[in-house]
DNA sequence: AGATAAAACCGACAGGCAATCGGTTTTATC
DNA sequence: GATAAAACCGATTGCCTGTCGGTTTTATCT
């Protein structure tokens, strides 16, 4: 007699950490690369006038931050010292891998396949920027070979 | 006599739809990017091999996509017939813009900043796409310009 | 027009994450 | 070892996606 055995999937979700920033993380972020280090003290001196919040929500962001590996600290008395692991233009890199990622093919880089996007949309000059930085890479690369 | 006054921020939060994207929400854009139209009944005949759920999961993210003005619908009999309202293209462009904002000046460009540090990590090859791209962009300018 | 079936719509719930903050524990220092 | 400072823990709120059962709407057929 056969069997019949409902097969249904688990649906299961999430793997991947997309890391998504909330918009307090992103302030202590800007904080942290203006002014280089901070505690959580400094860092709630700092946002305490401007939005209000308690030292611990500080705290708390700061960790959660450091959780994330975007953060470094190391201990000076008793608190913690933290400062960026990743720097602006590297996170801003990474955070459009995450958001794009889902839709470019493998083969391509998604910086590639995002600028093919963008392209449009910007100035003359920043057109510029970008074929300096190409060149200037080109260069580095000349460089490195021949040594 | 002075009257004192508790002067607390309600610390609101939250003001634009910063329109982040479920997996499932993913899935149904680029089956509508590949399949131009669909009702719910086709998209979800497509994802229940693959992934299980049921009809009604699908009308609900058909939905939130619509609700969030990445679909166009129009009804057809009983059902609406979803297409997307935007390209995979500006799709990406919009959602770079999205997530790199609170991290860049009005002058810059996300991409910009974010190549500066990814152009080390790049091939040869995709070096070469940029700058094809880049030129391309730049031709279309001017002849539009001589238009 | 009234019955019928199909699809939309509504509401509820689970799971995840950021923000928030009170209270307890750890710990550097005196 | 006492003390105060900061870390740590846990609970709560609010928001979002995914999920789906059940009800209402509605296009269509007789």
């Amino acid at each position: 007699m056969a069997l019949s055995v409902a097969l249904t999937f688990p649906i299961e979700l999430k793997k991947i950490a997309s890391m998504q920033l909330g918009e307090l993380e992103k302030l202590v972020l800007q904080y942290l690369w203006q002014h280089q280090t901070g505690d959580a003290k400094q860092v709630y001196a700092h946002f305490e006038k401007t939005r209000g919040g308690t030292l611990n929500t500080i705290q708390s962001t700061l960790d959660r931050l450091f959780k994330k590996d975007l953060l470094a600290r190391r201990k000076q008395g008793h608190a913690y010292i933290y400062s960026a692991k990743i720097g602006r233009e590297a996170l801003i890199a990474q955070l459009i891998e995450n958001v794009t990622s889902d839709f470019v093919e493998h083969s391509e880089h998604s910086l590639v396949a995002a600028f093919s996007s963008v392209s449009a949309k910007m100035t003359e000059q920043q057109l510029d920027q970008l074929e300096a930085i190409i060149n200037q890479q080109r260069a580095q690369r000349n460089n490195q070979e021949s040594e």
